[in-house]
Parts: structure tokens; C-alpha cells; sequence
DNA sequence: GTACTTTTATAAAAATTTTAACAAGTACTC
DNA sequence: GAGTACTTGTTAAAATTTTTATAAAAGTAC
């Protein structure tokens, strides 16, 4: 273990080369030297020694462009590993991943929910120290934890104020110190806009807002190539903003929100008054808890044809689409992207959406935005964890392995 | 003459401390190290030769933080001059401004429509050029012409897709080929914001949002610290956002938008329709032009107390409000600023608008954001079209003087 | 097929920047 | 009130980076 605490920026260099070639899979020298403003001399020596530590191979020549071809260098899929964490209210999903965002171990989901529960941080604690235990990868090839999680989070302190409070330290320290290895944590939706920012549908795009269709109806800003937060985290906001003349008194205390009418909890409440109305419908009420059970199978069921649930889910998309149209005017993002566990409503979604667009929007606006499905579905927030994480390799000597 | 186009990154950082300097007032070397990420050895060198150069000055010891007392360094205001140019449909107004942002020559208007007006290039050209030649600061010591304007523009290209097209070249190009300076063009509203963050009431704050009360609503957004624009230049068309029952058709073809009940040009016609019918007022309708006189005269009556002229103004900032309310949910800003030359109806607006933020916003979100009513007022766009220079001025070494 | 242009890669030279050491000024503590 | 700790500012040496020059590789034009 030698200690060389000179050549930082030497090292800061290299992290910036790894934490580059994870988003953007293989580049040439000539590239990285325009990319970070450094001369090719300064990233060849960096390259040459990344690879001599096992953090980079060579990956075959680009084509030419008119001259000489240029050799590429690509990340070492197995040089390291991140451990991705994403949660909802009701369970947590745990599973590792290496530098191509490929599973090296299966994953574990456990109930664990996150309202009024005291032993929830030491539950989780316990199932990430058990999954890293159980799986085949040394503990010092894990460069660090992603989290995603529901609730305000204030990713530069590292507290959840919603949930998983912690007294005298952040929440990061102190999962840190349990466990051994560098945590950032931050908002579920605004993770999965960093999944679809960084390898999904928006990939490269500086303007993307991406809508996490879950129980409620999350919005992740990416604004000039990064996660916007807003002042205080609370930035994306869209499902309490008043777009109803109805006069449904909403969770938040507030009236006409639209989470009111388009959130999968209330589709689904719809759905048992329909069912008991006796509608025409596949669909059945069979059990108590409406929500879980009957989410799923709404979409499913409107997948297959079911008018009612088609109906159900077109009333709610036609003022997501009203909300849309909204979010279309303050931000002309270049995409919007229909993406978590609901996404594959989307197609179905869709076509209501666009009605409202063309009711409620300017044509040039609305022409300048493209609307699009998730092609990432569920796996999107575990790959925004791992992305998280990598988007903060570069920022702290920490997060580096000790090469 | 010395032709010397060695030490390129020498005159950079030089030219990113002419531009600091200018936001900041008076910095000490050992700030500027911080700020630039440059040592402190470097940065004297660079602050001595700007002293030399007669574009900073020593500007007295800043009080003690525990150690010696740092030698303050200001821009020197006198060192070159910024040509402002501020227009909007009907008039436009242009003045020499130094580097404090102090008037050096009085201030011309002239009439210039720019719609329908293919003269309107040609005649604003040549009102720069007299302007330029009846002052008595030569030419040489412009460092360059900032433009403030309605539409859309694009900044990067320096074209305006609504007003004064040229062909075969851009906007900016063609102006700046005809006086023979650097030319900056933005949208009106977005150099307002820019005044106000930088030396207005949300100075130094990374989220502001910025009302321009003209005869539409302008919203300039300011989003981590810059300008922003969204991916085609179009965000903040907050005027056009569908947020009413009401059918009124609007200038844009939809129905519902907030500038069909909340622009200055509607309140002039309700003022008008009101007078008719014999409402009290101290208001008379003596113009056949209704909103140019009675916009002001408007303003004017609500802050005499004139009940009628309140209660029109009351009408349109409670839906300017319900506006806010869904602004500040999608973008969480630090502040909000009413700005523009309505600003002067700020504190009337200000009751309705908070009224409106309490029925329709979540209690946590609308205290997170303070509104405020703008101290620059009509001087805004001035001062943001010599802003919008003078961040430019680090982009391209042209844009500096050659010293 | 040869010459020319374009692009990448490497090595030595030049330039710049940072580090380190020291001097000077100020506030806080005892 | 004296000592200590902390901050700024200057100079010279050390380290790093970039520039320049050169070679190699690949496409394009004649």
C-alpha cells in the first residue's frame, strides 16, 4: 500500500477518464484530449496507466474519418462494481452491477416500507450487508452504493427529509459507516431521468423531463445535461399542480391537483367503483388492497383490449397530457419520456396524451418536443443509481478505487 | 502594435477576470485563486499586467477575516465601454454604459416598430452609428453592442425567427459587419432576468424566476446561475400555459391562456368596456391607440387609489398567481421577481398574487420561494443587454479589447 | 500506383503552473 | 499585552503540462 498523496490531478484525470468511458462506452484519445480540454500527451499517459491498473482495455479501431484510425479505449466491465439500491413506499430492490450496468449477481427485493416504520434503515442495513456477503464479489471491488428513494431528498447533505431520518449524522454517513463503502443517495423519479438521460431513450440529450408513472406521478427534470433539483429539491413537482376545475380535495391539502384524477392509485379506486357498478370488464375486485393488486392488472388488462380499462387509463392520460402541455410551455424540453413501473401503459397512454397536447398547446411548441415510451421499464431506476454513482466517481478521491 | 498570439490561456484568464470583476465589484487575489481554480502566483501575475494595462485598479483592503488584510482589486469603470440596446415592439431604446453600468451619454428613443417593417434594420443601424458618433467615447473603446429584443431568439446563431430577418447571414453577423463591433442579441425577457440576478434583487441566486410585466407576460428564467432557454429558445411561454374555464379565444389560436385575462393590453380594453358603462373611475378613455395611454394611466390611478383601476389589476395578478403557483411546483425557484415596466404595479399585483399562491400551492413550496418586486425597473433591460455583453466577453478573445 | 492530405501517436523541448518557503499583517487567546 | 494562529502576498525552485516536431497509418485524388 503505497501512500502517494501527490499527483491529484493526475488521478483526478483518471477518474474523469473512467467515470467517462462508463457513460459513453468507447472513445479515442483524440476525443478525450477535445472532451476534457487536456493535451493528447496528458490523457495518453493517463490511458496507459489506467490500463496498466486494470481499468481499461484497448477495444479495436473506429473507423477512419480521412486518416489514421484511432484506437479505442473502453471501461474493463469487471474492474469494479456498484451496488444499486432502489426502493419505493412498499419494497426495496437490491442488485449489483458492474461497469456495463449488466446483473453479476441476482437481485433481492424485500418488503420494506417506508411510512411510520422505525426499523426500516436498519432492516435495509442489514439485507445490503447480507447481499454483499452472499455474492461472489470482494467488498474492495465495490466502488460504492446508489440509492433511489421516494420523498425530498437533499443529495448534497445525504438526508431523505420524507424518510429514513437519522440524528448527529446524514443518512449517507451513516449507511456508510454500516457498511463500509462510499452511499449517494437521491430522488427516485430524478434517477430514473439520469437512466434515460444516460442510456435510454434520451441518451446525450441536454432537455429531457421524464414522467415516473408509479403510484403517483413523478417528474424527472434533466436540464442542460444535468438533474435539476430546483432551490430546495422539490423542483418536479407536477402532480400537485392545479389543472382541475373539479373540486376532489387531493393528499396534499390542496384541490384540482392532478394527481387527484391521473394517478395509478385513483385509476384504480375508479376501477372498484366500476367493477361495483358492473361494468362491462375482465377485470375483478378480488381483493382488499385495491392499489397493488389491481394496478397491475389494470394494465394488463387494457393491454389485452378491455374497453373499461381503457377508458380509465385514457381519462387519465388526456390530463397527464393537459399537465404535459404545461410542462411543454416553461420548459421546451427536447423529450419527454413515459418511463418507471407503468411505462408500459405508455402506448396506451399515448394517444390521449397527444389529444390534450393538441388542445393545449402552441403547434410550434408541441412540434418541438417528441414524446416517447421507456425502452428501460422497471430496470430504469436501478440503472439511475448506478449512474448516480459513477456521476459522483469524479468528485471525491473516495469514490476511486485505491489503485 | 505587437503581434503576439502566444500565451492564449494567459489572455483568457485575464479576460475571465475582467468579466468577474465586472459582476463583482472588488475581489482579492486570493478569491479570484478559488474562484478560477488557479493559484494565487498565477492570478497576480494576470492581475498585475491588467493594472498595466489600465483595465483594473487597486481598490483599497478589504476588513481582516483572521490573517492580513487582502488588497482589493475593481475593473477600472472607465477602461471600455458597453453600447445598450433595449427594444420592444413599438420603441427602442438605446445608451453608452461603462463598466459600472453608469450612464456615459444620454439615452436615445426612437420609434421602431418591428412589426411588418423591413426598414426597421436599416433604421435601427443607423441610429447606432449616429448614437456612436455624437458621443464623445471613440469607437475603439466600445468593447462591443448587447441587444435586447422581443421573439424568439436563437443567442448561439444570433438570429431573431420573429423579427428583423436578414439572409444569407445572421442578424448579429450583418449588425456587427455595419458598425463594426461585436454583437450580442437575446430575448427582452431573458436579459431582464439576467439584470436581476446579477445586480438586481436576486443577485447571486442560482433559481430566480422573472416576471417582465409589458403589454404581454414575459417570464426570463434563470436555472443554476445561467439564462435559461430550453432546447429550442422557446421556455417560458408562461403567457400561453392553458390555466382557465374560460373560453376567450387567444392571439395564439387557443383558448384558456393567461394573457387572454392577465396581459396589460386586456386590462387597457377592460378598463375601456368599464368606462363605458359609467363605472366610477378617476380613468378617462380619451386615445383612439387604448393601450399604449391607458396602460399607464392605469398603473398610475391603481396607485392613487382608484378603486376601479385596483380592482382590474387585482383581477389579472390573481391569475398572474395561479400561474405562479404551477411555476413554482415544476421549478422550486429561490425567487420569484416582477420586473419590466409594469413593475411599478408590483405592490398592488402583490396581494392578489399571494392570494392565489395560497389556494393553489403546496404551503412547503410556497414558502420556499419569496416573491419580490424589482428595484431596476425600467433600467432592467438596459443593464441586462450590457450583462449579456459582458458574459460573452471570456467566450471569444475578439470580444476583449486588443491591448 | 503514387502523391497528397488528414488523423493519430510518440518523443523531446519549451512554457507554464504549482508547490514550497518565507515575510508581513491581523485577530484571537491567555 | 504578548504569544499564537491564521491569512495574504512574494519569490524561487520544482513539477507538470503543453507545444512543437516527427513518424506512422489510412483515406482520397490524379
Amino acid at each position: 500500500m503505497e501512500n502517494k498523496p501527490k499527483n491529484i490531478k493526475g488521478t483526478q484525470l483518471k477518474n474523469m477518464i473512467i467515470k467517462r468511458l462508463y457513460f459513453d462506452k468507447a472513445l479515442s484519445c483524440a476525443e478525450l484530449s477535445t472532451l476534457f480540454d487536456k493535451s493528447i500527451p496528458s490523457i495518453t499517459k493517463s490511458v496507459n496507466e489506467l490500463i496498466s491498473e486494470g481499468f481499461v482495455v484497448e477495444s479495436g479501431y473506429a473507423p477512419s474519418s480521412g486518416g489514421r484510425r484511432p484506437l479505442l479505449y473502453s471501461i474493463k466491465s469487471d474492474a469494479m462494481y456498484i451496488l444499486a439500491v432502489a426502493m419505493d413506499q412498499i419494497s426495496t430492490r437490491i442488485q449489483l452491477l458492474d461497469l456495463s450496468n449488466q446483473a453479476v449477481a441476482d437481485s433481492l427485493t424485500f418488503d420494506l416500507r417506508l411510512k411510520n416504520n422505525t426499523e426500516a434503515l436498519e432492516t435495509l442495513i442489514e439485507n445490503i450487508n447480507n447481499y454483499i456477503a452472499q455474492s461472489n464479489i470482494p467488498k474492495s471491488k465495490i466502488a460504492g452504493i446508489g440509492m433511489g428513494m421516494p420523498g425530498f431528498v437533499n443529495v448534497r447533505q445525504g438526508i431523505n427529509y420524507s424518510y429514513l431520518h437519522t440524528i448527529g449524522e446524514s443518512l449517507t454517513e451513516y449507511i456508510s459507516k454500516k457498511i463500509g463503502l462510499p452511499v449517494y443517495i437521491d430522488n427516485d423519479s430524478s434517477l430514473i431521468a439520469l437512466a434515460e438521460q444516460k442510456f435510454g431513450i434520451a441518451k446525450a440529450q441536454q432537455n429531457v423531463m421524464v414522467i415516473n408513472l408509479g403510484w403517483g406521478i413523478g417528474l424527472g427534470m434533466i436540464v442542460n445535461g444535468e438533474i435539476f433539483r430546483g432551490h430546495n429539491g422539490f423542483a418536479g413537482e407536477l402532480s400537485h399542480i392545479p389543472i382541475l376545475d373539479d373540486d376532489t380535495l387531493c393528499s396534499c391539502g390542496k384541490r384540482g391537483c392532478l394527481e387527484t384524477v391521473a394517478s395509478m392509485l385513483v385509476v384504480a379506486e375508479k376501477a372498484i367503483e366500476g367493477i361495483q357498478d358492473g361494468r362491462s370488464t375482465s377485470l375483478k375486485n378480488t381483493d382488499n388492497n385495491p392499489s397493488k393488486i389491481l394496478g397491475d392488472a389494470i394494465l394488463e388488462a387494457a393491454g389485452n383490449g378491455d374497453p373499461f380499462a381503457i377508458e380509465l387509463l385514457s381519462d387519465a392520460g388526456f390530463k397527464i397530457g393537459k399537465a404535459l402541455a404545461i410542462l411543454i410551455h416553461i420548459m421546451n424540453p427536447e423529450t419527454i419520456v413515459l418511463s418507471g413501473r407503468g411505462a408500459r401503459a405508455g402506448k396506451i397512454l399515448m394517444a390521449p396524451i397527444q389529444q390534450a397536447l393538441h388542445q393545449y398547446c402552441i403547434p410550434r411548441l408541441a412540434e418541438s418536443t417528441q414524446m416517447l415510451v421507456s425502452s428501460l421499464g422497471f430496470d430504469a431506476e436501478l440503472i439511475g443509481t448506478a449512474a448516480l454513482m459513477m456521476e459522483n466517481f469524479d468528485k471525491n478521491a473516495k469514490g476511486a478505487l485505491n489503485a
